[in-house]
DNA sequence: CAAAATTTGAAATATTATAACATTGGCAGG
DNA sequence: CCTGCCAATGTTATAATATTTCAAATTTTG
């Protein structure tokens, strides 16, 4: 699994997605998870943007391919995907984003910019420590952790407000 | 502000509603803001659950209340509650609870046994810095934080697992 | 009181997600 | 090769959550 690009950062993404793509099969592969045509084109689609995509924004892309699909075909697809950790959801915004760390041990802490909408997904070891520490502390037994984080990503930090 | 009883444990739940109000009108007399009928039966509502309580939910306690109510309503003075922080929203449930740490200024961590659906709202400073020290060191400028964690609750450990 | 602003009512509709059951297609065992 | 099984997909309908829009009522302000 190589580097990924900073998404708000100019870069060659059809790169990126290629790659997610190759790496996906590997995983899968290794899972003993059948990759199928849909779950991969739903990935595909989902990697293509940068930003969080609606299971209705996929289906709607499915449907430009002359797909004729209907709500469940997507939400299985994104089911499996999170399933076997290629995708995210992202609770604050009913969507869906390719995973960073796909293949990792890891739990996402995800930036989503309000101005741009990228989100960039980092796995921050000293936060998920402190989390743990906290729910451990009043007997908690945590098993899954939602966290986002809203706010300007750098670049649109940088420019007036109009993203 | 008085210290809140644990929610997963017994406690007089009426006089944690009462007192709840109490603070509200305390705090939205400070603000300038209107605790009107409606908001304040929907803030009473929702403090009468100690789990999350969905719009609906509300919106169908309202109706046997005999208020002819429709959906904008709820989401009006759910509104109204979010920003006086009065009232947290759980995105991963699409569900409200009231705001243990009202009229403090606090990011609220919330531990939600997947259970018995208890929410135990924290406070965690040490889980804050780490996480704008993430953000920041990717040059991010966090905003707003969604804190999640589902797992079981001390209870809920305990007991064989039918909650 | 009258004008302005806020709040609420009401109807329709948008958006997100799931339930239920039928159909297809690959594959193992006979 | 056929058959029965199982996973995946198709199809239709519907549930659950949330917003838009415009009208009416109420409160605040001057
Ligand atoms: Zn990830
Ligand atoms: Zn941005
Ligand atoms: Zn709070
Ligand atoms: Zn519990």
């Amino acid at each position: 699994m190589s580097a990924r690009a900073i998404p708000y950062r100019p870069h060659n993404h059809d790169a990126c997605v290629s790659q997610a793509l190759t790496d996906a099969r590997a995983i899968c592969q290794q899972q003993n998870a059948r990759l199928t045509p849909i779950r991969e084109r739903v990935l595909e689609l989902i990697w293509q943007s940068h930003r969080p995509l609606g299971a209705y924004d996929v289906l709607s892309e499915l449907s430009s391919d002359g797909h004729n699909a209907a709500p469940p075909t997507v939400y299985r697809a994104l089911d499996f995907l999170q399933q076997h950790g290629l995708v995210h959801r992202i609770a604050s915004l009913n969507a869906f984003i390719g995973c960073t760390h796909a293949g990792e041990n890891h739990t996402g802490m995800f930036l989503i910019c309000r101005a741009c909408s990228n989100v960039l997904e980092l796995t921050a070891t000293a936060v998920s420590t402190e989390i743990r520490k906290a729910a451990s502390g009043v007997g908690f037994q945590a098993e899954n952790t939602t966290l986002e984080v809203s706010g300007l990503c750098p670049r649109c930090q940088a420019e007036p407000d109009d993203g």
